[in-house]
DNA sequence: CTTGGGATGGTCT
DNA sequence: GACCATCCCAAGG
């Protein structure tokens, strides 16, 4: 198993972000198993970041990325789909959250497809609404504990490190000089 | 390959 | 009533 334990996630949420890549997110369902190698994510921050959900003030929606670490925060967004982030931030910060935005599939390939929809193994996790498809993540799932298995975790991952691309976040347009959008190539 | 518009509904002002 | 931390498909080069 090798879950990431609880102290991965309390650090600055960039360093986080920075640090999920490589990492395997792995969900279970029954006796189905779902993973991959996380090679792209999101840091977004507090009131230092006008572009976080947490910027102005807490509110039911964002109010687990004030809570626990190592935690699951999962929105609604656009009307169909859901964005699955990670709570992480230095413990002297009250909020802080990583999205995951890109997954290299590993097991349950043919699952995610299922889920998906679709046939094309190319568009399978390629993007963070398109993950939670392929991973059956939902609202249900916001919360949850990724430090243990709770059908929803993060274990260790890649052995080797690889060179990381920092560029602005995607899909907003404020916080645009901070670059916090985090990529991984994976062969 | 790139561009543009539609789907769709919770959240916040 | 506007705004989305998105995706998909069709049309145009």
């Amino acid at each position: 198993m090798n879950f990431l334990p609880r102290e991965f996630y309390s650090r600055n949420t960039v360093t986080v972000a920075k640090g999920l890549l490589g990492k395997r997110l792995v969900r279970k369902i029954g006796n189905q198993m779902i993973s991959g190698i996380i090679t792209e994510t999101e840091a977004y921050g507090h009131t230092d970041d006008p572009a976080s959900h947490a910027f102005r003030r807490e509110t039911e929606r964002n109010k687990p990325m004030f809570e626990e670490v190592g935690r699951a925060y999962v929105y609604f967004t656009y009307g169909m789909y859901f964005c699955f982030n990670v709570v992480a931030r230095n413990p002297k910060l009250k909020a802080g959250a990583v999205l995951i935005r890109s997954i290299e599939p590993e097991d349950g390939i043919n699952i995610m497809k299922k889920n998906r929809g679709k046939d094309d193994e190319k568009n399978l996790t390629n993007g963070p609404g398109k993950l939670t498809q392929a991973f059956n993540i939902t609202k249900k799932q916001c919360g949850v504990d990724l430090t243990k298995d709770s059908g929803l975790y993060i274990s260790e991952g890649l052995q080797t490190r690889r060179k990381i691309f920092a560029t602005p976040r995607i899909g907003i347009k404020t916080g645009l000089e901070n670059l916090w959008n985090f990529k991984i190539k994976i062969s």
